[in-house]
DNA sequence: AAATAATTATACCGATCGGTATATTTTATA
DNA sequence: TATAAAATATACCGATCGGTATAATTATTT
């Protein structure tokens, strides 16, 4: 049984994670934090120990929405080929999905955090790492099940797609036009076919 | 001849630059100004009107180095082919030349700015759109020396290019690599020879 | 329901925020 | 070199910053 804090704890992280998200570390103050959530200071610091933690939770909140979605969407693929698909159909989707709480959780933070938050910037390049390595997996799986070339060199390859991918939520973000994602993701299909398929 | 506040504008906002690009809008302090430049308050006050102005002087001036450059490589060249490896090899020095002072001034201010400051947000989107103008000129050149094919759509194409790039950038700075970013400029060469030449 | 424990609100802390009025110093003009 | 003008330093403004001690309230346990 959750006790009454633990929903409280829940509750502050969702109201608070697309603040962070969409003004940042240091553009987010403890009064955006209590008007967002309609609770006092006392509420805050009675569930976090301060305002760097509370931000971390909100990062880890945002990112476990779209990289849970996103596993979801490849694991209930079983070829690598269809893996990669599903890759390309969620970002596809990204634009309106992200919208909502501020955009790339990612995007966001890496370049905020970077020379400002050594805590946060750590848990971003893990994710950064993480996310590379699943798609390093996928074209490790398609190598396997000799549906792609043998001689793809999975890393270097994953690299690309992950810096593909991003730099078209950049551009998509900053145009504010998700059409250019939904082209991109046309040009990753295309290209996969040309480099990967035997 | 320049008095001595126009000196002191230009030296202000020279020291300031590289702040205003590591800490963002929000992150950086009057005291910060005051430390990077040596100077007080009633000094910066004297010779701009806000913070405000002074970060977007500053973003202009990061701004006109990295254009700058480009836009000479480039024009130095004749052929459109010949100005699109000036472009792939610009930015593979591009991380070295960055990082002196904080790395991509148009994806660093980009971020800081997409939801906290719509005058910065503004220069931004226009620098963008200019950047993807000047590739889609490139490529129209292309088309007409009959160097390149004519069925390309140089404004879809332009921006691919361009999302390529930033997403490069991104990761290289992420990573700390900048071998990625050679690698993506090496990947977007051997797509221009595959996609574009006759 | 009473007692206790857990949680939230209130009121406050020193420090720093961006900005300004004015005194002081430096520069340019005569 | 004396004087006027321009530029910089100092001292201060109210507001807000992140954070905390304590009082008031709400949940939980007995």
């Amino acid at each position: 049984m959750r006790t009454k804090a633990e929903k409280t704890t829940e509750f502050i992280i969702q109201q608070v994670a697309p603040v962070f998200n969409k003004n940042g570390y240091v553009g987010t103050s403890l009064s955006d934090i209590t008007k967002a959530t309609g609770l006092t200071k006392g509420a805050i610091y009675g569930n976090f120990d301060s305002k760097e933690h509370l931000a971390v939770e909100a990062f880890n909140y945002n990112l476990r929405k779209v990289v849970g979605l996103i596993a979801e969407k490849i694991n209930a693929q079983e070829r690598a080929s269809d893996k990669l698909k599903a890759l390309t159909d969620f970002y596809r989707a990204y634009y309106q999905f992200t919208n909502d709480f501020g955009g790339c959780p990612v995007l966001n933070v890496g370049i905020d955090s970077n020379h400002q938050n050594p805590a946060l910037k750590k848990r971003v390049n893990d994710i950064i790492d993480k996310l590379i390595k699943n798609i390093e997996d996928i074209l490790q799986l398609g190598i396997q099940q000799n549906e792609f070339k043998k001689s793809i060199d999975s890393s270097q390859y994953a690299k690309r797609i992950y810096s593909i991918v991003e730099g078209s939520i950049f551009t998509a973000t900053m145009m504010k036009d998700e059409s250019h994602l939904i082209d991109m993701m046309n040009f990753l299909d295309q290209m996969f076919e040309i480099d990967l398929l035997e």
